[in-house]
DNA sequence: CTGAAAGCGCTTACAG
DNA sequence: CTGAAAGCGCTTACAG
């Protein structure tokens, strides 16, 4: 195996000091453009790679950002993909992750999630749903000065803090027109977790769309609901047991919907041929329901990519705006167009 | 924010040098049991914590893991559960984890997986499969002298190298036996990928199963198939198009599962009712299936985390077996008594 | 803009 | 078994 390249032989390959290497390496203005050329030359001659650890001894610096997330049992596809496009922009970036785990609704959340910020082991926090939504926690993150980004706010909190995030009710809207284009005109909503900002928008969304769509109150039912499995099957259940026969099912998410399904499937409903359902994340398992499913896709991946960029920028000081990604119509087999069966649904 | 700790305060409260300190951290057993206990207590007392990046660089080590793992479509829940669980591995036993992904088909397969290696850049490989079942790539590892382990490999592989996996066997026995016990005797099996072993062995133990129930060669019908949606979805209709009704079909692993589920509504059989559909892996999907999916579960983040143990005492030269974890029966609502439909089916 | 020097927190021969 | 010292590869005041 090779020597492992330093410093120092690239100092001395480009024939300048080892400090001016370090500036070039980090960027350090105060290098001539002479220099600058010569010892990026020798680096790529050299195949350098700095060492990482030697980077943050000598700088003093942590250079870890820390993820904040709920424990929650459902949606753990979704931190696992936060979590990966997350990793991705610390490798591009050079920094490491943390991952913090919070109950949320443990009376001790504030203090788990000022401890390390206080002790300084990060340099940036990004704060997951649904603490991103809290603006008591917001309000604290910003009085520690650590700079944060959060992940798919709510509108209140969107505007206090950068991050990035689905616009939810451009979502909801987008689906909506969807369902209504395809002919229907009787709606089920099986609703999210109350303090899951995110969720709630998509339904306003949704009911613009109806709104616009010169639809009445009488063309909807809702139904309380929650993001796993079972809620979405109890939900279906209570909207099921008013009499009320929607063509279409818009559940909070895609686990919702999972569960909306089944429950349809236990009423001897044909899905789809005699209801559609349909969910929100385009989730990994989403085409792999029966019927696959037709949902909003959020590159998550992809916004924790670009959450890190922001962070980093944050942490240089420069502000930037709450981000909002569009959303994307994935259309599979659990929508489809209104023939005959609307007036014969059941 | 409190002072950091660092060796040379635990040296002073504990009345040594810093280097008796390094030792007691060490594990060094050149420390009298005097002064190993008063590190400890005053390591304690100031809640010190080693700073990663000095120990890394100091001890000239990367105490890096380098987990190998294919490039592939499905399954990406799997890999995020391996990854987890080595994560968690990791972080008990000091290690970072590097993470390399390689198409499995491509030429320079071996080339990709030996540059690492070569470099140094790691102190121990995992292999993932379909890596852990090619003797050409596990003796070429072997003779590199870097420490490695191997996770779900099939028979050969397994007898050549240190590593965990589930027992394939036994899972496929278990789940041909519960199967049996509800009166089930025609089967359909859709079988994996053939150069995944483990997937074959499922089906050894089943047809062992099966031979022992005293069910003869026409009790069974085969398909090729593969490991993901669309592989279990034409792998179930080849068995529909030979006329055979079997009364379960035993797909290759859950996703594979998913897909057959879908192939059968649309051929209008009724799940359950007409027919049962089992996986393997209990993937966090299989739960949100309609109907839910009777698996086999393998729990994948605990074999990440033990691979990681393993793979430390490697590191120090302690030599151990492949092992085998037990298999676990999951049961779902896709499969059920048989009652008359047997008869009926379809 | 540039270099010499000190230092980040730890480990490890070396000498005892 | 123990300590003084050198050094891991880099960054950053400091002085110019």
């Amino acid at each position: 195996m090779p020597a492992k390249k330093t410093i120092r032989d690239v100092a001395l390959l480009a024939g300048v000091s080892p400090a001016t290497v370090s500036r070039v390496l980090n960027d350090n203005p105060r290098v001539s453009a002479e220099n600058r050329e010569r010892v990026l030359g020798a680096a790529k001659a050299l195949r350098f790679r700095p060492n990482t650890q030697a980077r943050l001894l000598a700088g003093k610096r942590t250079s870890t950002l820390l993820l904040i997330h709920p424990i929650a049992g459902p949606l753990t596809w979704y931190f696992h993909l936060l979590e990966a496009g997350l990793l991705k922009g610390c490798g591009r970036n050079g920094f490491q992750l943390d991952t913090l785990m919070v109950f949320p609704d443990s009376p001790r959340r504030m203090a788990k999630i000022l401890q390390p910020i206080e002790r300084g082991t990060c340099e940036g926090v990004v704060l997951a749903a649904p603490f991103s939504d809290d603006p008591e926690i917001i309000a604290a993150v910003r009085a520690s000065r650590m700079p944060f980004v959060i992940i798919a706010a709510g509108a209140e909190t969107r505007a206090l803090a950068a991050g990035v995030g689905m616009d939810d009710e451009a979502a909801g809207h987008m689906m909506a027109r969807h369902l209504l284009g395809l002919g229907h005109r009787r709606f089920g909503f099986t609703l999210g977790l109350p303090d899951h900002l995110s969720a709630q928008e998509r339904f306003v969304g949704a009911r613009k769309a109806f709104a616009e769509a010169g639809l009445g109150e009488d063309a909807v039912v809702e139904a309380e609901g929650g993001l796993d499995f079972p809620s979405g099957f109890a939900a279906f259940n209570r909207i099921h047991d008013t009499g009320f026969k929607p063509t279409a099912v818009i559940c909070a998410n895609d686990e919702s919907a999972a569960g909306a399904i089944h429950a349809a499937r236990m009423h001897g409903l044909q899905l789809p041929g005699a209801l559609n359902i349909v969910g929100f994340d385009d989730a990994p398992f989403a085409r792999l329901l029966s019927p696959p499913l037709t949902t909003i896709a959020q590159t998550i991946d992809i916004m924790g990519t670009r959450a890190v960029t922001i962070l980093a920028d944050a942490i240089r000081k420069i502000e930037r705006p709450y981000e909002m990604v569009k959303p994307r119509l994935v259309i599979r087999e659990s929508s489809e167009r209104v023939r005959d069966f609307a007036a014969s649904a059941e």
